[in-house]
DNA sequence: GCGGCAAGTGTAATAACATAACATATCACG
DNA sequence: CGTGATATGTTATGTTATTACACTTGCCGC
């Protein structure tokens, strides 16, 4: 298994069949990536997959990487991470690491201050290859 | 004329033309958009677009925004932008301002050699509301 | 000039990602 | 109960991106 989060109780039905396909996936997944697991749950439709998504990713559970169409569970075990984060995304083996660093996020804000530019949300995605990816080639 | 740039004379004629366009919006414009943008010159077809798109980003002339599937021309007059980009999107104009942060770049290099991580590319965009936006609210 | 190759182009078909619209169900709460 | 808010099921559609194949163009060496 890739994640062991305790799952929140509180999941409707889909939003919890959702969220265990991302926790136990090694890499991101598509929405119709998702559907395909589930289709022996019987979820037949994207919209389905797709209305999970966007609660569990408002509610901080998971994360959509823009640069992949794609998403992650949270790897926050306990899912409180706040402010900036930042992926870094393998293109070898497809694992994505999250990680938040406050002198990005402080720099962003000094950048964002001086503009008077409103900052709602951030996406930050690292393309390039893991550690054990950079061995192997 | 949103953008003024003097534009490279190598370029083929459809590259050309999708530059043209790029440089002529205010706001970033989907590969279909540029196509309907296009017609009148020719232009039938997605891939015609997304083959000029895919040069025009390698030779650094325009960018792709990830978290909207829309492209920009570069805004440095003489393309010779290096190192990490991030863009400022607005959301209630759509206008993107590009900008370097070479302490932003230091910092994800730093992570990127803590990790082993061998970075090829970043995305960093920014969503929110420009200071007319705000101010007009 | 001409064969051969690389890069560019034209076109159709299809794949992959995402949302609109509408009907029904479920549950909290007064 | 009645009513509203939230979730669900289903079909159809819209939007973004690529595959496959045929043809053209410019260039280099012969
Ligand atoms: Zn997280
Ligand atoms: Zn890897
Ligand atoms: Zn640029
Ligand atoms: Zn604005």
């Amino acid at each position: 298994m890739a994640h062991s989060h305790d799952v929140p109780t509180d999941l409707t039905r889909n939003q919890g069949l959702v969220l265990g396909a991302l926790n136990h996936s090694e890499s991101p997944l598509s929405a119709y990536d998702i559907l395909d697991k589930l289709r022996a749950d019987g979820l037949r439709a994207p919209l389905q997959v797709y209305r999970a998504l966007d609660k569990l990713v408002e509610r901080g559970l998971a994360h959509r990487l823009e640069s992949l169409n794609a998403f992650v569970a949270c790897a926050d075990e306990h899912c409180h991470r706040k402010g900036l984060i930042a992926f870094a995304i393998c293109e070898g083996c497809g694992k994505v690491d999250e990680f938040a660093d406050s002198v990005i996020e402080e720099r962003l804000g000094h950048w964002a201050g001086a503009k008077g530019f409103k900052v709602e949300r951030t996406t930050m995605e690292i393309r390039g290859k893991c550690e054990a990816c950079v061995a192997a080639a």
